[in-house]
RNA sequence: GGGCGGUUAGCUCAGUUGGCUAGAGCGCUGCGUUGACAUCGCAGAGGUCACUGGUUCAAGUCCAGUAUCGCCCA
């Protein structure tokens, strides 16, 4: 059923950005209303869709079609990112299969086996997208290396080079000895792990080297590091060492007989280990701050594949932990080790290949952020992007605020190549060859950035150039998608219509990598923020709240819960599930009842449907009357299903304009299925069974304006059953379809109070009717005599409503009566109501005792509301400032309970 | 160490300007195949809203603190 519908749609172009007073999708945009535009966040093209997914467009395309419906313009323009470390691992590891590396291939063979790969995946995608019903505009589809994003990429970093923000240096970065490529500090995980922290002595030595008995013990987590350390630090303030300032110690390892200083740095807390600190400045970022300002050069003792280098004398060429392991074991031996103790701390992992991070010194390019997130920062502050939920703005704000450079060079292939070029002549030194024929760019170099490719050196005039080997990091690109998705660094009228954004809709996991990266640069690339809303939500996890992972083998597919559920209860569920920035589980039993639902709604349309076709075929369209509306002679129920109708309608406008979608798709669910099937439906089976086919409008149009009201959230059985609708629909059909169908709004028409409260009242007197025959045991097909005392408020209504109140309660011959002494008073089951007094002649059921003990049972609990009404009443602060309004409530409370107990006491008294 | 969030019925969760007898779904109990629907209907049981204190006429809701679980940042 949800192919062709998504078809019909796609082929009658409702996903474009059409003009909103047509609703016909063919005309053409409409140019001076302000359109909703949602940038979808583009999944990676080698993945598979993810509940992460379903919940982004779920959300997205509720947003959309909701606007849509309202008569905006709507723009939700689609993408896929190519995932430079993801997707080139996935390819890598296709190749090791074949016993390959990528580097048998070579760079250009390799990149041409990720395009083939990518040819693959990328149908995939889109397709999974299209099944979820995401009513996004296919023909704009973009890609991260596609022209225009590849463009947007070089001339951002042509500005930001020129603007000196992008510059090349040696810098301690984290780096990833699997993937072998710097990572920025967000695509590091800490993990607290149990390590050992190892106390070891320095010794002092004399001036002519020789060691000396005291020392300083410093507490280090990676005894391994000890060969790159090249000072002992201590707090400035630390008394027990001002004496020693500036003495040599000596490294306390086998094999090294270097002589590192004694230095105050104020970095150095006092409180940790033993307040003094081992520097080791190329293996440590404080380490490498607190070198720099004490002129310390580093040292590199751990290479990139994760093992030892030659700098580490005889522990070079072992894996770090095994030269841990050994250099602890010498400095026992050596008694160069006071003490080990066992020590919880936090050890970074890489975000992809889940290995410890290295933090070690490396020529890479950096991003100096400090001026674009204060920029990122103050729109945010002062509300031009507001982020939901608030308390993400918290988040946001206090990450912003204490930015650091961001590493954007990735040793891959696979991505956009960093734009920048050196001369064989001029940079001879520091270009180097490997051993595998693949370049590398020392500190000491003059990278060449200009928007074209260059093909001479501006300083010597040579014609020798090399690209640098390097790409860039996957988020740089994603960074500029809210404007090089519409077509920037050209100016297009995409560009002026579309920018900004309406919403960016995120999960918060990717406020850091992604919504502070667009923001960023959205402000320095077009002077204005890339979208007015951030929506994030939360995560989903399994049933027992844990987060999905490969590993734990609990990952949920989306399109399999489809098959099993149906989209739309999919949708449903993962839509209602939540609260903004809240995670959710989600469960088959939730599912089920989304299904449920949808099977609900199906039933119940296919009898309104019914009904209408078969009163159709005796009298013809044109003798039935105009739409209907609530109007004092019209009979109660219509009245008030048609109040309700607008009740609902007018709470979801204002829930959604709070992105509050959840509780939005819960009221129209609780109105179809609470009220409209449970109540209206079955009341109007009265008239219809009479012949009377008055009630037909107002199902029509009830069903009608709930399907357009549960539209976003189940786009496929609302259209499915809308469609066999619309032909019934007369001047309602205002469009082919309902994704076009106007939204109902508030205003459409007004409520009826009176109407709701007397139909209040005949739900309370059929429901309490059943409950004395349930309690009572009748058997549910058989009628019992039943005699109704309506309040006054209500007596007319429930007189009008007659017919109605007998068939639901299944009571007859039902007599409406004034005065209680026009109802039997013998063996009957009775009830005190606050609109109604009921009695049910029951004859030989009734038990005394039984009746007592009912009667009994809702007199207690009447009264402690009466005793808690009348203190409340007694307070003479609460008559004195609570509001009138609520005053006259309580009052009114109280004299109907006072009422009700009266009456439950005399019945209780004619029991004898 | 700093920040944020959760703690409401057996389970999963709503409850956003403080004002009804705190709701829903699932589960549970009883009855039921009444001409849309057993993927259903009707009725019912079930909660001192984590704890302590405060503000207020009034607190699940606001404030402070405690406990506990989780997340983010350092």
């Amino acid at each position: 059923m949800e192919d062709p519908i998504y078809a019909f749609w796609e082929d009658n172009g409702w996903f474009r950005p059409t003009d909103p007073l047509s609703r016909s999708a063919t005309a053409p945009p409409a140019r001076g209303s302000d359109p909703f535009t949602v940038i979808m966040p583009p999944p990676n093209v080698t993945g598979v869709l993810h509940l992460g997914h379903a919940v982004t467009l779920t959300i997205e395309d509720a947003l959309i079609r909701w606007h849509r419906m309202l008569g905006e313009p709507t723009l939700w323009l689609p993408g896929l990112d190519h995932a430079g470390i993801a997707t080139q691992s996935v390819v890598e590891q296709q190749l090791a299969r074949e016993g390959m590396t990528r580097h048998d291939l070579g760079r250009d063979a390799f990149e041409e086996r990720v395009w083939d790969w990518v040819g693959v995946t990328r149908p995939r995608i889109t397709s999974q997208a299209r099944r979820m019903g995401a009513s996004c505009d296919w023909e704009r589809t973009a890609f991260t290396l596609d022209p225009t994003p590849r463009a947007a990429v070089r001339k951002t970093f042509v500005d930001l080079f020129e603007d000196g923000k992008i510059y090349r240096g040696a810098r301690i970065i984290n780096w990833d000895p699997q993937m072998l490529t710097a990572l920025s500090d967000v695509e590091v995980e800490y993990e607290e792990e149990e390590g050992k922290l190892w106390h070891v002595r320095y010794p002092f030595v004399d001036e002519r080297g020789n060691e000396l008995e005291d020392g300083v013990v410093i507490a280090t987590t990676r005894p391994e590091t000890i060969p790159a350390d090249v000072a002992i630090a201590v707090h400035p303030d630390d008394e027990r060492w001002q004496p020693h300032l500036g003495r040599l110690v000596r490294l306390p390892l086998r094999g090294f007989n270097r002589l590192i200083p004694l230095v105050a740095d104020s970095a150095v807390e006092l409180e940790f280990g033993t307040g003094a600190l081992k520097i080791t400045p190329g293996h440590d970022q404080l380490d490498f701050e607190i070198g720099e300002r004490h002129g310390l050069e580093p040292i590199r003792v751990v290479d990139w594949d994760g093992t030892m280098t030659a700098e580490a004398g005889l522990y070079a060429g072992m894996d770090r932990e095994e030269a841990r392991t050994l250099v602890a074991q010498h400095l026992e031996e050596d008694s160069y080790l006071v003490e080990t103790e066992t020590h919880i701390h936090n050890v970074g992992h890489s975000q992809r290949s889940g290995v410890v991070v290295e933090p070690l010194v490396s020529n890479q390019w950096f991003v100096d952020t400090d001026e674009m997130a204060a920029e990122a920062a103050r729109v945010v502050r002062e509300d031009e992007v507001r982020i939901v939920p608030e308390r993400s703005k918290n988040v946001y704000l206090q990450w912003m605020d204490n930015i650091r450079p961001w590493c954007i060079s990735r040793q891959l292939w696979w991505g956009h190549r960093i734009p920048a070029w050196y001369c064989r002549a001029c940079d001879a030194d520091a270009i180097i060859t490997g051993d595998d024929g693949e370049i590398t760019i020392d500190e000491d170099s003059h990278p060449i950035v200009e928007l074209e490719d260059p093909t001479v050196c501006p300083r010597c005039g040579g014609s020798d150039l090399v690209q640098d080997p390097d790409v860039l990091d996957t988020w740089f690109s994603s960074g500029l998608w809210t404007h090089s998705t519409l077509g920037w660094p050209d100016t297009t009228d995409d560009l002026s219509r579309f920018y900004p954004s309406s919403v960016m809709e995120t999960g918060y996991d990717i406020l850091f990598f992604w919504v502070a990266r667009m923001i960023m640069m959205g402000c320095y690339n077009m002077g204005a923020a890339p979208f007015h809303t951030v929506y994030l939500h939360g995560l989903v996890r399994d049933a027992q709240g844990r987060k999905m992972s490969k590993s734990l083998d609990n990952v949920i597919d989306p399109l399999e819960k489809a098959d099993q559920y149906g989209m739309d209860a999919l949708r449903f569920t993962l839509a209602t599930g939540s609260t903004p920035g809240n995670d959710m589980r989600l469960t088959d039993e939730r599912l089920e009842g989304s299904r449920n639902f949808a099977n609900k709604l199906w039933n119940g349309a296919k009898f309104v449907l019914g009904e209408i076709v078969s009163a159709e075929t005796l009298s013809p369209p044109d003798s039935r009357g105009e739409t209907p509306q609530a109007e004092g002679g019209s009979p109660l129920e219509d009245r008030w299903i048609l109040s309700r109708l607008q009740a609902v309608t007018d709470s979801v406008d204002e829930l959604l304009r709070q992105y509050q979608l959840g509780e939005a798709g819960r009221q129209i669910q609780d109105f179809l299925w609470g009220e409209f099937f449970d109540w209206y439906v079955e009341a109007s089976k009265v008239r219809l069974r009479n012949g009377d086919s008055s009630p037909l409008p107002v199902l029509t149009r009830v069903l009608d304006g709930g399907l357009r009201l549960l539209h976003p959230w189940m786009p496929f059985v609302t259209e499915a059953i809308w469609q066999q609708l619309r032909p019934h629909l007369g001047d309602d059909a205002d469009a082919t379809a309902l994704i076009g169908a106007r939204y109902p709004q508030p205003g459409d028409a007004t409520r009826d109070m009176e109407a709701e409260q007397a139909f209040a009242a005949v739900q309370e007197i059929v429901t309490a009717v059943r409950q004395v025959r349930a309690d009572y045991r009748v058997q549910a097909g058989q009628w019992a005599e039943a005699y109704v005392l309506p309040q006054k408020e209500v007596a007319s209504a429930v007189s009008a409503a007659q017919p109605i109140v007998e068939v639901l309660s299944r009571a007859r011959p039902l007599t409406i009566v004034g005065d209680r002494s026009d109802a039997p008073s013998e063996q009957i089951a009775s009830a005190v109501l606050p609109s109604a007094e009921i009695i049910l002649p029951l004859g030989g059921l009734i038990d005394l005792e039984q009746e007592r003990a009912r009667l009994s049972k809702d007199l207690e609990s009447i009264a402690k509301r009466l005793r808690g009404a009348e203190a409340k009443l007694a307070n003479e602060g609460f008559r004195a400032k609570a509001p009138a309004e609520v005053v006259k409530q309580a009052e009114e409370l109280a004299a109907d309970l006072q009422r009700q107990q009266a009456d439950l006491e005399s019945r209780i008294g004619a029991l004898g």
